[in-house]
DNA sequence: CGAGCTGTTGTAATCGATTACACTATCGAA
DNA sequence: TTCGATAGTGTAATCGATTACAACAGCTCG
């Protein structure tokens, strides 16, 4: 019948009233009369109108979306966060957008999202952008910060005390009787990398055990890092008897390479993880690792941002979740 | 200065010109005179003009968003597939929106997106969700599915051949000396599982292979599922001397829990897992694997989800892309 | 009985870009 | 010189909902 999907003008002609009085009837419902309510309801059944958003959001000078800006999307880190994110934002009204800042040519697209017409609100995974795109102005939307952070740029943010985490992996090793510990590193330039690795150094310094910068092997948190970590960590004539990871994917890399050289954990080297991904509790041994309460991290986000989007001008700032430290099988105490 | 975001009639005011002009200026550059093609681009850089996408949307009739369906947001299997999608997707300018399929009341939202307001197209990663809603019609936009899919649903399909993909892990085994093997299961209703099953099936009548139906163990492509699968397959007295797993997580699962409990892979079982997620080659021992390229795969969907949008009409239709088997550390002949 | 509410509805302006159509200037061909 | 084609630009309608404002009915209160 129709040549073209219903218009707010047509439910208006069936239910015999104006478009003013549709649009009332469907956003605020309160302030129309039960007839009138009854007769709109039955005309958008008879209609079969669903709203057109990119009007509504013209007219209302949002669009209902909230960008997240996730370095390496293929990173399963991100996965659960990003379900945790989604459980919130998505029975609040919000459109969750993902978009990778790796790859060529992102930055003219991120730029593109970073004003207002294109997202109300923006979670940034990143810590490597540009603190000045990130700026608050008129322009921009709200922006919180989830994971990293970037120095100097005074923005909400969802985190982990990463350094704590660190202490609490140095801790346990320290604790079984390990002596010589070392690091494996996350990538040179991050924030959680860094963080990490200064909680692992004051950590030993504070027990007054060696800080070796031998010790500390550089990575990137990818599996491939873990398993050169181990090559190198191999050669070394005096090697640490047990090693903390900034990640469980470097752990993982470093655990399966020590193993095909034909060594054993946690008998030969202890290990211990960061981040407690799901898939480590499966592995032989079981890793011992930092749990980061994904989920939660991003239902915290999330929140932040709609709490921003919606008016509130501080939703709490910084928000330091709790870590955990998940004994498993691959630590003990050292051979001797 | 300016009490509000520039709008395209602030650029023309500068520039001395129509905002009509501006607007050609800006998307098609080719039909306006370079003086005023210059004038524009300066006053466009003295106002900090960006473009209104709800207005644009709302005059063009389009969202420049591609809706991706997920089942399951925190499934790591997903995320190399999303940057495969997003690295096609946001080059050509759309947005990516996920939606995860699971949880209370996704119903309403899911409906929500299925209309052309909401989004010029829809990558559908779940094959469970009602076919009605997928149906083409003016309503809805392009429906692409990805990897799963629905049977009797007439929509275009980037996926791998299960079937086969079952087959090549079961030739590895039997090609191996294994006379008994068994299959863990994905979950009930899903075309993946059933068809990776019906091909495991195949594969063993058609060498005359014992095709027991209490060797096929049931699952649900997660770990736990493979941890308890390990539970079943110990307690069995005559067991399979070999494995095919539906999925690689479930395959961590068991190879986990069967070394917990003493046993040896690949002296005691040899293991066969499904997708090559990056962490099984580095897990002791490596596992081998049916690899799906599943960058490609979203790459694909996101070429055929565009050309769709864009008015290509038939783009091809079903895509049906190469598996191949990864032959590691987990399978070995049988002890005997 | 009239002023002042309250509750309900309609009219029309508005959000900001795109684009159909009309118009002018310029140039080559007849 | 005139006609037509072409290139470049402007005017104003349009996309579809929201909402400021006004209008009006029915009531209460003095």
């Amino acid at each position: 019948m129709n040549r073209h999907t219903p218009r707010i003008r047509d439910v208006a002609r069936v239910a015999g009233v104006s478009t003013a009085t549709v649009s009332r009837a469907l956003s605020k419902p309160e302030v129309v009369s039960a007839a009138t309510l009854e007769a709109v309801r039955a005309a958008v059944q008879a209609t079969g109108y669903t709203i057109n958003q990119s009007a509504r959001n013209l007219r209302q000078r949002r669009t209902m979306g909230v960008v997240a800006l996730v370095p390496n999307l293929a990173n399963p880190f991100f996965s659960r966060i990003m379900a945790g994110v989604s459980a919130v934002l998505a029975p609040a009204g919000y459109n969750l957008l993902v978009v990778d800042t790796q790859g060529p040519g992102v930055e003219r697209h991120i730029a593109r999202t970073l004003d207002r017409s294109r997202a109300d609100g923006l979670l940034v995974f990143d810590g490597t952008l540009p603190a000045d795109d990130l700026l608050p102005d008129r322009q921009s939307p709200p922006v919180v910060m989830v994971c990293e952070w970037i120095e100097g740029l005074a923005t909400p943010t969802i985190r982990v005390d990463n350094a704590a985490g660190a202490r609490l992996a140095m801790a346990h090793l320290a604790g079984l009787g390990h002596r010589q510990i070392g690091h494996l590193l996350g990538p040179e330039g991050n924030v959680l990398a860094q963080a990490r690795a200064q909680g692992a150094r004051a950590a030993l310094a504070e027990r007054g055990l060696p800080v070796r910068e031998d010790w500390f092997f550089p990575g990137d948190f990818s599996l491939e890092s873990g398993r050169r970590g181990a090559c190198e960590w191999i050669a070394r004539p005096d090697r640490p008897t047990a090693v903390f990871c900034a990640s469980d994917e470097i752990a993982c890399g470093f655990i399966g390479e020590v193993q095909r050289r034909g060594l054993r954990v946690p008998k030969d080297v202890s290990v211990v993880g960061f981040d407690n991904i799901e898939l480590v509790a499966h592995i032989t041994p079981a890793l011992t690792t930092i749990c980061q309460p994904r989920r939660a991290i991003g239902e915290a986000a999330a929140k932040v941002i709609i709490a921003l989007m919606e008016g509130d001008a501080a939703p709490g700032g910084h928000k330091v979740l709790p870590l955990e430290l998940i004994e498993r099988d691959s630590t003990s105490s050292p051979r001797n």
